[in-house]
DNA sequence: ATGTTGCATCAACAAACGTCAATACAAGCC
DNA sequence: GGCTTGTATTGACGTTTGTTGATGCAACAT
């Protein structure tokens, strides 16, 4: 169940160059707009964030669905996209499916679209 | 020509709650996903790199529309959702159109995204 | 004025997307 | 076994998106 999954933004990413660091090649520019893609749904972005915000840092799918007014397909199905994505997994317990965050993903999304300091500060 | 854009990620974004901060209410969710779907595609993230990583700030739509295997049309299009998500604006001079990033844009979605350090750090 | 070049807009179309009702699957309970 | 509950998948639908050729507009050249 926590199979499939983009590794776009995959763990030595941070090496590469940001958005501003150089153009971006084609193959590249296609990984990232996936996972862009993912974050451009309103749903999607209060589901992540909603996972993302969880102290525990797991939040159940019974809990998820009806904070939307929205069908339990349509949810379901926005919960599949952010996985595919790279940017949650989840896991069955018993009867139920709780979903986490994967920070790593964010952060270096967030790199990614760091725009370099203008001078000094280049360590 | 420099008008309309989305402030979504406002000056004064940098103060709000981010991603992880706390779950997104339902208004803020819809800006931000403007944003996000303007970078979900891939043409857009290169015209986007190839605009910022330009070491004069600008680059003329002339040099930007035989860089994609496109329509002169299509280029055009996608820089116009660029700078409607506010991510870029554009000027005039004699017969070419020239476009600049709007570093504070990416860099407040990238505030926005980085995961809140899960401890110590917090200044 | 007329033509030429660079860019934006329009109209149309196929493909992708968001949504739902119906259905299937998984796990617990009787 | 069957029933019930929680979640995922399927199939269908209207809407949005990416693309193009045709057209319009702005600025320069002659």
């Amino acid at each position: 169940m926590s199979k499939q999954g983009l590794e776009v933004v995959g763990q030595d990413a941070t090496c590469c160059q940001g958005l501003a660091g150089a153009p971006l090649d084609e193959e590249r520019a296609s990984e990232l707009a996936k996972v862009f893609k993912a974050l451009g749904d309103p749903v999607r972005l209060r589901l992540l964030s909603m996972i993302a915000s969880r102290e525990g840092g797991e939040v159940c799918v019974c809990e998820m669905t009806p904070a939307f007014d929205l069908s339990q397909p349509t949810v379901s199905h926005h919960l599949k996209l952010l996985r595919q994505a790279g940017l949650i997994d989840c896991e069955r317990r018993g009867t139920w499916v709780y979903y986490w965050a994967l920070p790593g993903a964010l952060d270096r999304l967030a790199a990614f679209l760091t725009t370099p300091q203008t001078a000094g500060v280049t360590a």
